[in-house]
Order: structure tokens, then C-alpha cells, then sequence
DNA sequence: TATGAATGAGAGTTCATTCAT
DNA sequence: AATGAATGAACTCTCATTCAT
């Protein structure tokens, strides 16, 4: 097993693309590799097992969330600009990610009870830094005192759909997608109503993406 | 293939629940056949094929959905209270058939393109009838006019995420985190301020699910 | 799984004819399969799992074995009558079973250490009534009093070399060299010494087999 | 490939420990490898197959047995003292060199035809040595006038099966363990009976060894 | 309806061996 | 002498599906 090859990296971005694809259980060791020009039994000279692959691709997909979501909590920014740069951090860690995280948030279920309890661990801990940051600005009056549980997750219930119908080459930028949902989700949150009538962001536009993906909406 | 028999709704439910609970690729047909009591021969009379089954799920989940938005999407009702109505309706839906709903959103991209065509067409429909009442709305002044189909993945993206986290046993009930969602979600594209500042609902309670599911939040 | 089938007994023919001339791990499902004309997968209608064919046929060979033990030191017959049936049906066993008497003796050591803790046991208790036979002897002074495990073990050990060259087609009757076995062993063992000096057993013969086998002798 | 080196030594070392403990073909060339140090694909410069060292561990096995045993053939020693010392020898070969010697007993119808040949070409020359000195004693009115081939199998029969039971750390010496086999398979075989009635050896001890090993008996 | 034997394709994985470096 | 990437064949086992009974 080795990691800090070449093919390793080649192998990792195969998998990535193949599970966000096909679904991991249909994407068989063969598939990733023909993709990488390998025997499928010379894989193993690089990964453990297929699951193995998937804990990998997952497991970095969370650390390089958790890692600068943890140094946005950290920073002096006043509440509300942290909150809105998580909501910035999240959907640009989808976008710029996205095979990675949909195979995070798409086929996590198909670890083992060990491994998803990891995963879970990672997961829960994003999710009260989320929580912290909203609390912060309640404390400060900035948010209204609502169930901070239920706050984080519709805030990102909504940022996770997004890597259901996110697509790079749709007609509006991901800077104008995150700014609409910053406004949105803000107002919903806030303590006292937005003074500015100004014209929000993202109000012209007319489609955020080509609308042909399964699972968006229902 | 019979189709209104018992055994055929105890296949149904067996399966709904192991796919919910396995997953779709990990449940095999002598999973369900064992768990109704069948040889797994035995099923091919009430279904064709694995697949079958899973679109059978699929599409009754959607048609339950959609036929009661419309009925949301109709009314004469204004444009607030069907946008509450359908919010409503979308989380005590996820709810109520957690399985089923579980099943759809997770395990549609396990279909082939064909079916996976179909079901699209219906999700889309779905969206538009959201993106309707939006629309009235934004015309009668009551909805910040904003971009619709953006509006409406925010709102149901959050709506969705509820199968991810949502258990029955939660300190929650489903009315009370119901409110929550009308009331946060409004918040974020109704055209005025609300004026209101009494304590919102679900402000006070402090968890609204166990919070040890792989997925939620990151 | 099914067990008293014709088939069943097909595979389990064919799998100690195999494991018995290439050896447990030499012999593939492949190879089972084509002996009874079935598709390796077929097999699994049958059996769980390729251990699973070994332990069938070790407890079977180990069961008939003890059993009939059993009954021998249950009997109400001498000592010495004792000993001399508990060779012959030693013998006799492994010639009319020589393919699972030698799948038990040369391939017990494949099982997982669960499997083997069994087959332990049962061959220990196989042991502990050679032991008993021989102490009963020892208590009614037919036996010279030795230390009786390794009596046992040097009877049983000569015994059971008999699978690495026993073949049917040998020049010597079964019987005759049952005959020699227990008159040789019981001279190593008796309180007085044979008081017959007739000519013994098998003394004219030349050769038991045709000694054209790997591992007799060295 | 190298011979003489400490390297090969060692991996000879370790093959023997590794195919004793776990058996021939569920070790693998890796932990050979392992256990030495290497990477596997060094080994090959030491061997040329898995199978050369299985052959190298069983020729080099019967080498040793056999130059010894021609030694005691070729001595002046009554034909009792060959025969006795014949029966030590085998059974102090074995404790001395027991992995090695494990190995060639239980794996050496893992070898190819063509080695398997030369192997029992050399088992047969030892037992040859056997009968030998056995006929030597039959001529000089020592021992009875018996099938010489059978004789031979049932002692070294029950000299074999002693690597099945035998552990350095039992409660009896290896000497006694040798008296014992002596004394025993000396009065089946010899002419006139045992005069001296006076206590034969390891009469006293209890266990020859812990009796935990699989195949001891049955 | 229901069975259960059988299929046949393919899954993930292992492994002895080779060879350029 | 040693590496370690790569092979390619073989392995055990799974599974959706078929079909005669």
C-alpha cells in the first residue's frame, strides 16, 4: 500500500469519478482499473480493499471541510460575516469538489458500522461548529434564539442539496448562488429584519442549472 | 405479475424497509424473500426484476407527493398559506413514509436511464408547482421576487435533507419542527419583514433528532 | 443448503475423492464442480462454503470412527479382545474410507481454529478410550502397566500411518494385516509374554504395497 | 540464486517455521518474505519458486535422516542395537529438527510428480535400510521371522506419528519417550520374549505430551 | 402460487512470479 | 542484492434470474 504516489492520486480521481457516476456498489475494480490503465489485482498494490478506497475519498472530503471550517469558527469576524462564510465555504467546497463530496454525502451509507461511526464523529463535530458560530450571534443579539440544532440543520440541509443540482457550467456563478443563499438563509435567522429593500442578488437570473438531475426538488 | 395481492404489499414494505436500511445494491432478493416468508424464486411472480421494485417505491412515493401538491398548488389558498402548506405537506410526506421517501431521494440514481428519465420528468414537475406558488406570490407582492428555480432549491433542498436526520422518536414533534421550517423559511423570501417578534416556534427545545446519523450537516 | 440429497452426496463423493489426490487447498470449487457437473456457484446450493465440504467430511469420518469405538469399549468383551477389535476397527476404518480418513489425517490442520478446537476434542476423546481400554487391561493384569498416553499414542500412531500406504490392490488381505498389527502391537504391550510360538501372522508375504508412495516409511 | 549465503539461511528458516505453523500453500511467498525482512520479489534471488524451497526443507529433511541412518546400518552393532538405535534416531530426528521434518511428513504431496518422485525414491531407500536390519536380526534368530515391509511400515509408523504429538516442553524426556518406543516395539518383533520382567521404562509418567494437537489418535 | 435446483456472469481479492531500475 | 510496480491467472463466493415441477 503506498499513498503519496502518483498512482495513488491517479486511482483516488478514477474512484471519485466512477462512485460519483455510477453509485460506488456499481462501480466495479475493474471499471477504476481501465480507467487508470492497471490490472485490476494491481490496485491492491495501492489501496487495502474497495472500501478502502471509499474511506479515503471520504475521509479527505471531511477533512478539508472540517479544516477550514474550523479556522472560520476560530476567526475575529463578527458573527453574522462567519456565518455567511460557512454558507460560502460549504457551497464552494461542493463546487469545487464535487465528485468528492457527492460521494461523501451520497454513499457514506455504504461503510461498514466502524467506519460510518467515524465518519459520524467528523460529521457531528462540523455541525456544532455550525452551531457554535449561530450561538455566538445569538448571544450577541445578531440571531434570533431559536432550536440551534434545528437552525443548523435547515441551513445545511439546504447547502448539501446543492450538490444535487450544482452544475459548473450552469448560467449563474457559484459567487451569485452563494450570495443568494447567504441572503435567504440569513434573513431567516436574523434578529431584526434587513433594513436594506435593496435588489437581492440572484433576483434576475432565470435558471441555476439545466434542471435534468433525478433528485432535485421533490 | 399480480399487482393488488397482500404478498405483493408485504414485498413492497419488506423492501422498502431494507433498502432504507441497507441500501438498495447491499439488499439482496433473498433478503427480501426471507423476510416475507418466500423463496426468492418465488417473488418473480409478483415482480420482474429487482429493478421493478425499486421503481414501484419511486413512483408511488412521487405520485403520493405530487398529486397532493397539486391539490396545495389549486386551492384558494393564498399564495403564504399554500407555500406553508407545502412545506408542510413535503416534511409530514418524508415523515410519515420515511422509508419510501428514504428509498427515493437516495436510491434513485440506482435506476436505469430510462426510468431515471421518468422519474426526472416527475421531480421536475414537482418543482415547478413549487416554483408556481412562489411565482403567484412574487406577483401579488408577497414573495421577494428573486430567481424562482433558485428559491425553490433552497427551500426544498432543506425540506429534503429532513430523511437525513428526522426520527420519529426525536424530543421534537413533527408539527413543532414543521412550524420551524415555515417560519425560517419564509423569513428568507417573504417581501416585508415580519413584523411579529414573538418567540418563534422550536425556539425552545434543544435537539430535534439524536444527531447520529452519518450524513447530516457536513 | 440442503443435506440428504442425492446431490449433496455427489458433491461430498466428489470433493474427498479430489481433496484426498490433490489435497485440500490444491483442489479448487472449479474442480468439484465439473466432478458433479455443476457450476461452481451451484455448489452453494449445497454447501456455504469450501471449509464447510472439509468439516462435513472430517466430522463424518471422525463420527462413524468414535461411534463404533464406543460401542467396542462398551462391550463386554476381555481385554485384550478389546484392544485387538479397537486395531482391527482402526484399520479397517481407514481401508474402507480411505479418501476421508485421509482428507481427516493429512487436512485437519486447513480448518480455522474453531473448526480444529472441535475435531480436537472428538480425537481426544477417540484417544482417551484407546486409553481406557488398555487401563482396563492393565487392572485386570492383561497389560503391562506403561505410562498409557503414550501406549495410545504409539499403538494409534502406527495405526494411522496404515492411510499413507494402505491400497486396495495390495498383495496382503485387509485381514492379514490386521492379524499382524494386533499381534505385533499386543507383544509391545502384554503382561506375559506370548506363550505361542507358532508361526505369526503375515509372516510368509513380501510386500503390503507397492511402497511407491511419497511419505511411508521416512 | 544464491546457496551458501545467511540470507538463504534464513528464509529457509523461516519457510520451515511458516509451513509448520500454517502449512504450505496458506503461506505465502509475502510472509516469507516478511519474516525475513525482504521484499518478496528479493526471495528470488535466493530461490526460484515457492516450490524450490518446499523441495529444499523435505531433500534436505530425508538427507540428514538417511546419512544417519546408513551410518547405523553400516555399524558393527548387533542387529537389537541397530534396530534400537534406528528407533532413537528417527525419533530424536524429528524432536531435533521438528518444523523440518513437519513439513516433509505432512506436505510433501504438495510437490510436483517429478519431485515427488525423487522424495519417495529416497523414503524408499531409507525403509529399505530398515527392513535390513530388521532381516539382519531375522538371520541371526533375533527377531521373528515376519513380512519385513509390514514390520518396517508399523515401526516407522509409529515413529512417524510422532511429530503429530510430540512438544518440546512435554513432561517426559526425550529420552524416555525413546526408551519407551524401544522397549515396546521391540518385544512385537523380537524372537524370544522378554526375559527381564523388572519395570520398563516410562512406566511411571502420566502425559507424554499436552494432547492439544489435532490429529494424535484417531 | 410456490418451489428450489440450476445458471452464468461477475464480483472482490490473492498470489507467485517477473523485471526495469 | 534489493526494490516495488505490475502482471495475469486463479480463487472463493454472490446474486439476479429462469424454469420444470
Amino acid at each position: 500500500m503506498v499513498s503519496g504516489s502518483n498512482k495513488m492520486a491517479e486511482i483516488m480521481a478514477a474512484a471519485i469519478q466512477l462512485f460519483k457516476d455510477k453509485g460506488y456498489h456499481a462501480t466495479s475494480m475493474q471499471d477504476i482499473a481501465d480507467a487508470v490503465g492497471l490490472q485490476k489485482g494491481s490496485l491492491y498494490h495501492y489501496i487495502s480493499s474497495k472500501e478502502d478506497l471509499l474511506i479515503l475519498i471520504i475521509r479527505e472530503a471531511l477533512a478539508q471541510y472540517i479544516s477550514n471550517l474550523e479556522e472560520i469558527a476560530r476567526s475575529n469576524l463578527p458573527p453574522r460575516d462567519k456565518f455567511a462564510e460557512a454558507v460560502r465555504h460549504h457551497l464552494k467546497g461542493i463546487a469545487t469538489n464535487l465528485g468528492m463530496l457527492t460521494v461523501f454525502l451520497r454513499e457514506a451509507h455504504a461503510l461498514t458500522p466502524e467506519q460510518r461511526a467515524i465518519v459520524d464523529r467528523e460529521t457531528r463535530r462540523y455541525n456544532e461548529l455550525v452551531e457554535g458560530i449561530y450561538q455566538e450571534g445569538v448571544a450577541q443579539g445578531v440571531f434570533r434564539p431559536l432550536n440551534p440544532k434545528l437552525v443548523c440543520r435547515t441551513v445545511l440541509g439546504a447547502c448539501n442539496w446543492f450538490y444535487r443540482w450544482y452544475r459548473p457550467d450552469g448560467p449563474l456563478s457559484l459567487e451569485e448562488m452563494a450570495d443568494f443563499f447567504v441572503d435567504v438563509l440569513f434573513r431567516g435567522i436574523e434578529a431584526r429584519p434587513a433594513a436594506s429593500e435593496t435588489a437581492p442578488p440572484g433576483s434576475g437570473g432565470q435558471s441555476a442549472a439545466g434542471g435534468s438531475d433525478t433528485s432535485a426538488g421533490a
